[in-house]
DNA sequence: AAGAAATCATTTGTCAGACATTTAAAAGTC
DNA sequence: GACTTTTAAATGTCTGACAAATGATTTCTT
């Protein structure tokens, strides 16, 4: 692990970027454990707060974590699905928000990830998972539920579809999708028919997945995109006139 | 902003938290420039090297940028395509080497995804992403190409598909999803016969792509995907005898 | 007056050294 | 042997300093 005294980056950079390539590479094993800072330090002949700034970069991506006492120091994390979950949400969220994606991109590609979800979901979900899809039906369906809440439910139906599949890695792809998708779909106001369709669509999908029918489920997820798009399409419509 | 002082977390942790939050709540806007280092200091009432490990923390995750000099300081970062495209790969490379994600599971995610953006592009690709297709398939026909640089043009080959949706969104998911799994494509080796079948395979799609048809597309990928896990299965299968 | 050069002020990057805190192991005590 | 105390090692945090970059300002020159 060398540094280039010539780059333009930050010394603690090339430090985090050193030790990085050495985890993907498989140099770092899992739980083993870095050199403490001070030994760092003089390895890449730097000082201890530099080769702490780098190690809090490493930290920021879940990449390591740190121990205090006499046995502690840094060791590689293994990177679980949760936390790679909450990064790629973050990350999504600001990628939607800070690029004016449109409410039309996004849906599509939400929709497009769901429905490639929706077979494998349906020869697969358990029955847990089938139950949790009704409850957050029977809730949508309750009266004077604030938009907000709504559009919760509507994320855990959702995701209970997606979790169906089974696959742990298209769950994690798609929960970035999803949630991302929330502030924007905060930005619509359902009225009382727009629930009701919305419902049925819902309850359409759940039927199919439960009786394995991975087409119809297919179906009724393009339906319920056109039926989004339509909605968030008159919402901006509306606004736009005031 | 406030700091939690019985929180079992760093300072700098906390610190990075606070300004995490303030940026995807929107209460600082891209390009905005942070308080100075000494300034936070003051306002969080910790000392600068703390400041710093949590400015580090951001920076790792391109929610900001620093730059030196008079009129200097840390911004909020626009988060672009292609750094949320870096931080996915090399978070979804470390998510399924380090969780021993089966190649089945992976492979069945991956081409669950790109069904998904088939249709679209179909319907949609440019007359350059197609002869991007078209140039990576004879690629492949090059005899004495290795392996890796074999699968390296399938990866090409199938970003220029995903890109081929339009839908930038999509392919920022799908990036992850296949570059991930070249390291697991890189450890089969493909016989002469192998890359013919993987390369009629290709051709069947480009054309499917190229004709506008979605469906012969989805199924061509489909045929890909079983070629792929049985050619998997024979390699693992092959490894564990030895 | 205009332009070039020098200076300055501000800010991040880096360093050195110190102390506090946490933690597990070692040593001591009963 | 069980419990307590001590010790050592490691991270967490602080202080203060200097280096380097960079835009703004001032000064100098023509």
């Amino acid at each position: 692990m060398k540094l280039d005294p010539n780059s333009a980056a930050d010394l603690s950079a090339q430090i985090a970027q050193a030790i990085r390539d050495a985890i993907v590479a498989g140099d770092l094993i899992v739980d083993e454990r870095l050199p403490s800072e001070a030994e760092l330090s003089e390895q890449f002949q730097v000082s201890r707060p530099t080769v702490r700034e780098a190690l809090k970069r490493l930290a920021a991506q879940s990449l390591i974590r740190t121990q205090r006492g006499a046995t502690g120091g840094a060791f590689v994390n293994r990177l679980n699905y949760e936390d790679a979950y909450s990064q790629q949400i973050t990350t999504s969220t600001l990628l939607l928000s800070m690029n004016a994606v449109s409410f039309d991109t996004a849906c599509e590609a939400r929709y497009a990830l769901e429905r490639a979800c929706a077979p494998l979901s349906a020869t697969r979900r358990s029955a847990d998972q089938l139950a949790t899809m009704r409850a957050e039906i029977f809730r949508q369906g309750q009266p004077g539920l604030t938009d907000e809440a709504f559009c919760a439910s509507d994320v855990a139906f959702h995701r209970a579809l997606v979790d169906g599949a089974g696959n742990p890695v298209l769950s994690y792809q798609l929960a970035g999708a999803v949630e991302a998708m929330q502030p924007l779909m905060n930005m619509i106001t359902f009225t009382a028919r727009d629930r009701q369709i919305i419902l049925a669509l819902h309850t359409r999908i759940a039927d199919a997945i439960e009786a394995g029918d991975g087409p119809d489920a297919v179906q009724g997820l393009s339906a319920l995109e056109d039926e989004t798009r339509k909605l968030a399409a008159d919402v901006f419509a509306a606004r736009a006139k005031r």
